[in-house]
DNA sequence: CAGGATCCACGGCGATACTG
DNA sequence: CAGTATCGCCGTGGATCCTG
């Protein structure tokens, strides 16, 4: 099976399924992470990771646990102490969303300047059209 | 400036905000489909990719032609023919997610395994607090 | 054929409060 | 510290109908 291959539509799914999860902002986020350092508390994870409330830290932390791709180690103490870091199968999705990282890092100027000229296409056209909105509103 | 030193604090919102797109799922579909056929009509891209509604495909391609990442061409025809390409930068992205692709399609099976042994684990955990449970509801 | 407009349900997610 | 539980909003997205 070839790399080019595994777009047939029989891998929709799949791919539909994985992007569920790792499609996920936070996700994404949590294995970049854990990716760059290691291993990390869940409060270093929630200071590392801007604007991620409790709830989804958690939540997200849970589902990659479950997928796999995150263990989590309780140290019976306390205060109590709970690490996580990246499996395996979850060091080698870090090698795409790395990619992926990187891409974004390269061309999110070239987006936001693709944006700014489309909005000022769509504006000058909503301004051409205004007096016929207006008279349909009238 | 070093691949792995894009994911610093500084690029996180950069990072958030490409994530916010391109981390959509219809977005990764559309712009996979169109990487591999080169261009195609819209109600092609709905039959390609399973279970998108007209209303999200339309988004999704609006919001991919914002950000400069999809081309839109209006052929005035009597039926109407738009057709969707990528466009250069489009073409970069695709080769990112083409990664992140290849990985689900590799990794897929390992993501169910491990579901599964969780949810196992899970269930035997809840059954065997069940009684504690109950009572409380009691 | 390609999409705009509208309605509505549901669930994602944040905020808050409590626990071991 | 590392969660769980509950509530409530509102944004997301599907269904449906309509147009050029």
């Amino acid at each position: 099976m070839s790399l080019t291959d595994t777009s047939q539509h029989s891998n929709c799914s799949a791919m539909s399924d994985v992007l569920n999860r790792i499609g996920d902002k936070w996700s994404v986020m949590v294995v970049g992470m854990l990716g760059r350092n290691g291993t990390l508390r869940f409060n270093e994870l929630k200071r590392l990771i801007n604007g991620v409330s409790q709830r989804m830290l958690t939540l997200t932390l849970r589902n990659l646990e479950r997928d796999g791709l995150v263990t989590r180690t309780i140290y019976p103490e306390v205060p109590p102490r709970v690490e996580y870091s990246l499996t395996e199968l979850g060091k080698t999705l870090q090698v795409p969303i790395s990619a992926l990282w990187d891409w974004s890092a390269e061309n999110h100027g070239a987006i936001v300047e693709a944006r700014a000229i489309y909005d000022a296409r769509e504006t000058a056209v909503a301004a051409d059209s205004s007096r016929k909105i207006a008279y349909a509103r009238g």
